[in-house]
DNA sequence: AATTATTTTTAGATTTGTCTAAATTTTAAT
DNA sequence: ATTAAAATTTAGACAAATCTAAAAATAATT
């Protein structure tokens, strides 16, 4: 079975939306995907009868185990675009997704499964968000906060708590960013400070506090 | 300036076609795109209208100089992407057409010089033909047949003349085939036969008659 | 519980790209 | 130079995906 470019980016958006509240209304799927409230419903209509999703006028709707299993698939060609872009292509990582949105459509599994082999079978995108592989499993993205985060391990940077501009001034000025890959060399008990090490460059020290509020992802 | 999908599979077929009759004929457009006349008809109508192409009905038609840019960047977009699904993600010939063509409409141009540089700036795709550049510039595609071909001198296979059964079956002993590359090593004087070496096999020797029907490009 | 507000659906229209069938123009053949 | 054949265009219809405006159902408020 295949699908248009418009019904895969509804299947696509009720698969993230429903993550977050079960059933989904017709209006959050509208104001996802910038329609308008009535050609959502005619959608709705033809999912139901492709049997994709649970459907009762008035009273919501969310995908069937066809179309959890169609999402997946959308969501795999999508996000392995987006590692393409980014580790193969040098986007930055605020670009990709953009792009990804229209190569995710092109309808090949041959092309999808043979460019996950190329990019050695990732298991999250730039991200940091879970690649379902061939089968539709998805490792579940575990997060932490670089304060309790094992030594030694690749991390990427997923999430800062704190937005103040100070911490964003101690962020920057440390060169660290959503998206960083960095590893925790050393934790000093003193004061749970902890070393950390960007790549090629020297390592440096941060504090406790600062680690708190840095959240990182286990980094294929 | 942007275009529907359909609108690039007319522009690009148009430009296949007149570079084999100048003039374009409707009929003939239609048949190269599996649609009826009168839908090629409505789309001539609106590539008018975009100054894409001068066409008088019932008279032919042919791209203007902007419908000509347009075309160069569709078949740029699809040869780059027929180039990287058989280099990169080792498809074989023959399927990376059908791929490409869904690719090929993906119109992030970032996406392109980008990709044109992860492949480094091939000049031509996996079937020998030129892939444009940047600014729509072309190397011709030179055609030799092996018999006029120079020595150590990289060569992919493109074209066979004479399709008989029992030269066919000489080109599937030695393992020649449509995109083989391969190189003359020697010349031999006395009865023009060549010898030739397809990467790391052993060389081999070749008759005159045979080389003759044997054409290949300059392999960028 | 009745009324108001919000959400969702229905009805009817529009655009794009296609089709079939009929009309028109051009080309070829007697 | 007529007439027959072929190519092309026009006219009208249809499916997909969207829209606006109005109606219906559900939820919230007094």
């Amino acid at each position: 079975m295949t699908y248009s470019t418009s019904e895969e980016n509804y299947i696509k958006e009720i698969y993230h939306l429903q993550s977050d509240t079960d059933i989904v209304s017709t209006n959050a799927l509208s104001a996802a995907l910038n329609t308008r409230p009535a050609s959502t419903t005619d959608m709705l209509k033809k999912l139901k009868k492709k049997k994709l999703i649970n459907y009762q006028p008035y009273k919501g709707f969310s995908l069937s185990a066809e179309g959890i299993k169609v999402a997946l698939g959308i969501v795999r060609r999508h996000r392995l675009w987006e590692f393409f872009l980014s580790e193969k292509l040098q986007f930055d990582w605020d670009e990709v997704h953009a792009v990804a949105e229209e190569l995710e459509h092109v309808s090949s599994s041959k092309l999808i499964d043979k460019l996950d082999q190329f990019l050695g079978f990732p298991k999250f995108d730039p991200h940091g968000d879970p690649i379902p592989d061939v089968n539709g499993k998805i490792e579940p993205k575990v997060t932490y906060s670089l304060a309790e985060y094992g030594l030694n391990k690749l991390a990427k940077v997923s999430q800062v708590l704190n937005q103040s501009k100070e911490m964003l001034d101690l962020l920057s000025h440390n060169k660290i960013a959503i998206g960083t890959k960095l590893e925790i060399k050393k934790r000093f008990g003193f004061d749970n400070s902890i070393e950390i090490k960007i790549s090629r460059q020297a390592a440096f020290t941060i504090s406790e506090q600062l680690a708190k509020n840095i959240f990182v992802n286990n980094e294929s």
